[in-house]
DNA sequence: ATAATTAAATACCATACGGTACGAAATGTC
DNA sequence: GACATTTCGTACCGTATGGTATTTAATTAT
């Protein structure tokens, strides 16, 4: 049985619908994978949903840390983000990290857990980002670190969920924006 | 059969903890109701649910809308609305109808139906709202009434949905206070 | 008091879910 | 070629869901 290619297939159903809509059945369906097989690689629906967000992590989400790290001065960030979160194709369904964190009461614990887990290297990420941006003189606010990188993180997670909405890019992009902005004030 | 006390119990475990996680059956014995006495009454389970989200509409949302139509200053209103949402008791599990707007496209079309209705009616109330208050000059900013009316109603949702998850308060305020400054800037 | 009508609940569908026991097929080993 | 071992899939389990047919109880009319 291939492993890439049943998490890739879970991976595309989660992500297009939400990980609550598709039931075991239809994974195994749509990958071409009996229901044992499935079970004999990952142990538990649980333990599916947690290896497809690792795998996530993996392919989608590392380029926004990424990104992060190399930081860039806070109006590119911004934009970059906006780009990202409001127009980018690969984010037309939402995105799915924001998708499982939204019903994360009704997750596993394996699951449950990488997704706090996400949550708090986002959180550090963007602070220390913030924390750099501030002492280099490129973002001038009094805001705590930490409130403004939960700030976005919360915004950015709006506006993808929107998108999951099917709600239209430029109204997306209008809030995101007008939500943003508010950073840069004093 | 009491159909009050049934409506009443409905939405008290649907607003508790959602729509979606809540069964026929757990509000038949909550109701102390029998599944057939329900369906006389509601006819379906999206019957019941719109039936809830009327009485809901009635009960709570009124609130915010008969507020909306005393024309307050606008700061008065940014200050009640993030009062309201981020430490109003009332609102502690979130609120209903935000609920059932993000699960929306697991509704049944009586409730969709509904929920798209108070969707608009409030987008209309904001947008009238914002055009009196800038009229009168008491809010000064070039941005569209629609884009301002759309960026507040998702805001509080946001709010609404971080007090369903449990956010601190004190985080949330910071947050929505954050966000709504924002429509101050010219 | 008895018959007719209305209200209500028990007990039941069919379906879908997550998860598994067990037999069949394929693979490797000598 | 024959045996041991591992891989796989059919067919099933128990449970829960939304929804209903049918029987029982309560009310009303005469």
């Amino acid at each position: 049985m291939d492993n890439d290619k049943t998490l890739d297939a879970a991976m595309q159903a989660y992500w297009r619908t939400d990980p609550q809509d598709v039931s075991i059945n239809a994974i195994c369906e749509i990958a071409g994978v009996s229901k044992p097989s499935l079970y004999r690689q990952f142990g538990s629906e649980d333990g599916l949903m947690r290896a497809v967000l690792d795998r996530y992590a993996d392919q989608v989400l590392s380029e926004v840390f990424t990104l992060l790290q190399t930081d860039p001065p806070f109006d590119d960030l911004l934009e970059a983000l906006i780009a990202y979160a409001s127009a980018d194709p690969k984010m037309e369904t939402g995105c799915l990290y924001y998708k499982m964190r939204a019903g994360k009461h009704r997750l596993g614990p394996l699951t449950r857990a990488r997704v706090e887990e996400i949550e708090a290297q986002a959180q550090a990420g963007y602070t220390q980002y913030l924390e750099a941006q501030r002492a280099a003189g490129t973002w001038a606010s009094d805001l705590p670190a930490e409130v403004a990188a939960r700030y976005i993180v919360e915004q950015i997670g709006m506006a993808l969920s929107q998108r999951a909405a099917g709600q239209e890019r430029a109204s997306i992009r209008a809030s995101l924006t007008l939500a943003l902005s508010a950073l840069r004030m004093p």
